[in-house]
DNA sequence: TTAAAATGTCGGATAATGTCGGATTTTATA
DNA sequence: TATAAAATCCGACATTATCCGACATTTTAA
């Protein structure tokens, strides 16, 4: 490795070199005593790291690396002071530095970071090399993982905490199978008759259609039903809670979901009657689904 | 990349594992107070690096790298201390740890410095699988996923804090264990049917395993329990907080919890009779945490 | 060592689910 | 707008899966 040194003080450079050349690390093929005097011979050298000051008169440390990268510098920074103000160091590493190491100068510290900060440079190196010479042979292997439809919908369905109920599986493959139908209409078909076609895809005979059918909307009703108390006990705790915000008006009857709550925060009252209106239910989780699939193709 | 957090200050850690997560750098598999409670769920739990303080009690940083190395531990180590002392400092880089980070923690210093650790263990693990690869021509990398979609089930378990329970194992067991089979069913199967199948791995007559799975049913109903309580407790002092506001409505009855974080607030002794859904519970955990294993492969 | 806590074991309580008839609401049509 | 037909919704019951208390046994802490 490459190294060039820039630091004010001449008895930190001295000790920089002497770990460098001990340590076997590399070779210092430059210094300068500050950051003026630094860019033209670092940017002529072109040094794989530069061990760099912070604090120096004129031209700081962060201003140097500024100016290096302005003229086309692509080497590595490492940062070298007694600087314990963390909002500078912080701001040094979004200059991209590698590393940044407390003064007083340490033999096994630098030595240390020297070694792994080369390290990784090698390897990279060495990386990049071998997947030129891999991307000869293979086009693009695009891994497909998107997110599907199924993706969307369960992600919605666990917001509202209804994931683990029986129902979900049976929502879940509904909305796969009516966005995955050619025709793509905004209104959904007759609950009956989504009913029966999933029914169909377990059952084979009329009259285990029927049952099966029957069951799916049930169990639909009975999860779309959880979801309401779910949500409503969620406002109930707090209102501003972003999934009752969000889902409590747009898949169900707010009104339904407010004397839920009130009936939860009132304690006891039991739960009453309420309306689940399936229908709406599908209808907008079904446009929502693939609206967010449409969005997350980018 | 997979972390394991030691620091016996929680709002280190905290601040830790939110600058891992919201960089995106991986998942925190566990989590540690002192030295002591580290050693056993990191050489158990293999993760790639270990965050660890240098000043602890009982048992130092610098001591329980010893340990963990002894126990043939092979991960990396990264230091986050306020120690200025330039002995220990090099004492620590003589452990062959990887960096070591001043503290206060600063957002940008970590995540530089994490990033730039992590792509360097990438490096070298894609190199040493090209090395294989080409000496075998053929490898088989099937045992990788294996291992990760238990991370993600231990970095949810961390969350709730239930990763030391009994229970917990069997958890991670079972998820796996659905995970690696054939049918990519969002549904689970019955309770008992997993509970048999994980009992069978161990015992080999039916009084036997019949006994097991009610064991291993009576365990994860306990492990969920006390999960229960620990977000309940977490959400009767903020229930703004960010693994409340998550787990709590997804994983649980959240009408129970309810209920807990009023007894815990109004200070009651009363642990009444609580609900626990263990279907719920597992159901969206399977999900979730194929979920969030797909999204690590990007 | 002993007390207390955690875990295993088991039977019975409880709640989830399938099934079905019929009440209620919506839609189509005159 | 009235009315019948169709669609949707709901309650109730039987059957199980699931859940839970209570006690026995083991492990842990003191």
């Amino acid at each position: 490795m490459r190294y060039f040194i820039v630091d004010d003080d001449a008895a930190s450079r001295r000790m920089l070199k002497q770990i460098i050349l001990e340590g076997d690390m590399g070779v210092v093929i430059g210094e300068a005593d500050s950051g003026v005097n630094a860019l033209e011979p670092i940017v002529s050298s072109d040094p794989d790291f530069v061990l760099i000051d912070l604090l120096m008169p004129s031209l700081d440390g962060i201003e140097t690396i500024d100016q290096l990268r302005n003229q086309g510098f692509k080497g590595n920074f490492i940062m070298i002071s007694q600087v314990e103000n963390k909002e500078m160091i912080g701001e040094a590493y979004e200059k991209d530095i590698e590393f940044f190491i407390h003064k007083p100068i340490n033999r096994i510290e630098v030595q240390s970071v020297l070694k792994k900060t080369s390290e990784r440079l090698l390897l990279k190196k060495s990386l990049l090399t071998i997947r030129k010479s891999i991307l000869h042979f293979e086009e693009e292997t695009k891994e497909e993982s998107h997110r599907t439809i199924k993706d969307m919908v369960s992600s919605i369905l666990n917001d509202m905490g209804i994931l683990g109920e029986v129902g979900s599986d049976d929502i879940v493959s509904i909305i796969d199978f009516l966005s995955s139908s050619k025709e793509k209409t905004i209104q959904i078909p007759p609950l009956k008759d989504i009913y029966e076609q999933l029914a169909s895809q377990t059952k084979f005979n009329s009259i285990e259609i029927m049952k099966e059918s029957k069951a799916i909307e049930q169990r639909i009703r009975r999860t779309i039903s959880i979801a309401m108390s779910n949500l409503a006990t969620l406002g109930a705790v707090d209102y501003t809670n972003p999934e009752f915000e969000y889902y409590a008006p747009r898949y169900f009857e707010f009104a339904e979901i407010r004397t839920l709550m009130k009936n939860i925060q009132e304690n006891e009252p039991a739960p009453r009657k309420t309306k689940i209106n399936v229908k709406k239910f599908l209808q907008v989780l079904y446009v929502e689904a693939n609206e967010k699939f449409k969005h997350s193709l980018k």
